[in-house]
RNA sequence: GGGGGCGUAGCUCAGUUGGUUAGAGCGCCGGCCUGUCACGCCGGAGGUCGCGGGUUCGAGUCCCGUCGCUCCCGCCA
């Protein structure tokens, strides 16, 4: 980025854009007190605005005036100073310093504001109770781990904008003020003035209306948009969060997977990331939760899942011969030779409990690489620890850990397991990473509590065969075999994108909502404008969106996306800023039309 | 909705088996200091130990409740 210096009444250059071309020249400075020194003869002063920062020094014999200006100077005043751009003498240089070589002589210094003791460093990096750093956040954006992701964050989305600029998108926007669609999470509601009872929803994602642009005939489209979900708040998750929206007419996946990686391996390739160039690795969803246990797999360490049915078929260990005669799995990983105490093990068990298993069977090779230390070990014959010994491919010292029950809850936990060892014990090489897309997702997922199937991504993605090929409404009878025409991009293990191709045939998207147990009826009336607008001549399309709050943060290396907002909400959804959410005047109901408490 | 962690000076933290007046570093205030850049030296102020209750001769420390923050499960792509 060029900052080109302006000239104007406070300021003509940038403090930190400073160096030793200007020196001999007159400069006007103007920023924030970042650290004082005062020698009682010489007072540094450390200039710090965005650019960075820049040493002024006043000198009581050549400028008395500024000098004794200067003695009142505080952390965070904000002033404008005026001098002579000086080389410093060699011994002086400070190499730390950017504008190192220079510094301001100043002969005449305003103060434009006074500014209280700040409740927390401004000029350190150093931890700070979250919360306080968000009730002052303007104090807390000053610092300089947040003036560097929010500066990260607009280069992300500049790259972005520029490359599909140039491949002819139009960025659109699309209505904040909107009705519920069904991405399955539960809308944020704004009571209707106009309509008494009725509600807008802030939109979950753009969905329905980047849909209604490509069979508008605008082709492709994106948008940095901001989406909105009242569910709980993660680590990588909050309430409302920005979007790259994209979407495609008279595409198939491999055109919109060529765009994504055009863009987000711009913005990698920008940012430095050590990820190869596109195209991305692909790995279907079946064999991401085969070997890693997740739909999000982290493939830059081993411990892989193996399915060890074979190796106990038979056993009279119930759990094992139980788990798989009511149609689970016995799968386990070799977590290699690790130090675990006892508790440890405990620990690793709730874990495993925590994500649903019943319980988690562990054991460690003895050195004679055939028998165990485990608690199950009676239980088993010798050929049976055998034939799992050698499934795992495992060898003295290694511990195992097995986990018997219903397919989805064992993958799940040999999963979380499997991450959690490989954060204990360093298993992720320094540095790298890794990049791939997970396809062809399934098409429905069963929820045994209402006994009926779900989308699993969204109901206006389109169907795929088993075998991956696009389906027909012919081909839709067995809701479990489906797949769909789904794609994640995921970076290290979190989710980073994801998208599909859309239903652009009325048919197949009617028979989807007869699968989810929608009705014709119910269909018309929730989405029943995208449906009209199917009848009219739909293009084939597609898209995906990517998670911009997400991607900042794995480039910032920030463990959580709050570092990389500028104003986020908390975890428990709330502002501690602006204090939001918060009551409203009895005044603002009425005219709503809700009733008061 | 559930589980774990944290809450002590403005900030970051220490505080032993419950025991005298709750400490440190940084910051802040005052003094000295003309080449520092995490300036230095001397002195000083600063505490509802998150809040409420309980046990006890005595609670920062133990118990119960509650609030806030945070990580995770549920939920959510």
């Amino acid at each position: 980025m060029n900052h080109a210096p302006r000239a104007n009444t406070f300021r003509d250059t940038w403090a930190g854009a400073l160096d030793a071309a200007r020196a001999g020249t007159t400069a006007r400075v103007s920023g924030w007190v970042h650290r004082r020194r005062d020698h009682g003869g010489l007072i540094f002063i450390d200039l710090r605005e965005r650019s960075g920062i820049v040493q002024l020094v006043f000198n009581p014999a050549t400028a008395p005036e500024a000098h004794a200006e200067a003695h009142k100077l505080r952390s965070e005043d904000v002033v404008t100073a005026a001098g002579a751009v000086t080389r410093r003498a060699p011994e002086n240089v400070n190499p730390n310093l950017a504008t190192g070589e220079i510094e301001i002589a100043v002969t005449e210094m305003e103060i434009l504001a006074d500014a209280e003791t700040p409740p927390f460093p401004i000029d350190e990096d150093g931890a700070v109770d979250e919360n306080l750093r968000l009730r002052h956040r303007t104090l807390d954006l000053r610092r300089r781990p947040m003036q560097e992701a929010i500066a990260l964050r607009h280069h992300v989305i500049k790259v972005i904008r520029d490359v599909l600029d140039d491949r002819d998108f139009l960025e659109i926007e699309t209505p904040f003020l909107t009705r519920s669609t069904p991405e399955g999470a539960r809308d944020f509601l704004v009571p209707a003035r106009i309509a008494p009872g009725s509600f807008y929803a802030l939109p979950q994602s753009p969905q329905l209306f980047k849909q209604l642009l490509m069979i508008g005939g605008f082709e492709r489209y994106y948008q940095i948009v901001r989406c909105f979900r009242d569910e709980d708040a993660r680590a990588d998750r909050l309430p409302e969060f920005t979007q790259l929206d994209v979407e495609m007419a008279f595409v198939e996946e491999e055109d919109v997977l060529e765009a994504g990686e055009a863009a987000i391996g711009a913005v990698f390739a920008q940012a430095g990331l050590d990820v190869p160039a596109p195209p991305w690795p692909r790995m279907t969803h079946a064999e991401a939760v085969g070997r890693f246990g997740s739909d999000r797999p982290d493939t830059r360490f081993g411990l892989e899942l193996k399915d060890l049915g074979a190796a106990v078929a038979g056993s009279e260990f119930k759990v094992f011969s139980g788990a798989l005669e009511g149609g689970g799995v016995v799968r386990g990983i070799n977590a290699g030779a690790r130090e675990l105490t006892r508790s440890d093990l405990d620990g690793l068990t709730d874990l495993a409990k925590q994500h649903g298993a019943k319980g988690l069977v562990w054991a460690f090779v003895e050195d004679d690489g055939a028998s165990w230390r485990s608690p199950i070990a009676k239980f088993l014959t010798p050929a049976e620890i055998a034939a799992i010994t050698q499934a795992l491919q495992a060898t003295p010292g290694d511990v195992l850990f097995i986990v018997a029950d219903q397919a989805a809850t064992a993958g799940q936990v040999l999963g979380a397991l499997r991450l959690e060892m490989a954060r204990r014990f360093d298993l992720v090489p320094e540095g790298a990473h890794d990049i791939r897309w997970v396809i062809q997702f399934p098409m429905f997922t069963y929820k045994p509590d209402e006994q009926r199937w779900d989308a699993e991504h969204h109901p206006f993605t389109a169907p795929a065969t088993a075998a991956g090929k696009p389906a027909t409404v012919g081909d839709m009878d067995d809701p479990a075999a489906l797949l769909s025409r789904s794609y994640d991009l995921v970076l290290d293990g979190n989710e980073i994108g994801g998208g599909s191709i859309r239903n652009h045939r009325i048919d197949v998207q009617s028979r989807i909502f007869d699968l989810i147990g929608i009705s014709e009826d119910e269909a018309q009336l929730r989405f029943g404008f995208l449906l009209d607008a199917l009848r009219y001549g739909a293009p084939p399309h597609g898209g995906i969106a990517f998670g911009i709050d997400r991607i900042v943060a794995l480039l910032a290396g920030r463990d959580n996306i709050r570092e990389v907002i500028a104003f986020p909400k908390s975890t428990s959804g709330a502002d501690p800023l602006t204090g939001a959410p918060a009551p409203v005047d009895d005044i603002q109901l009425r005219e709503l039309g809700l009733r008061l408490r």
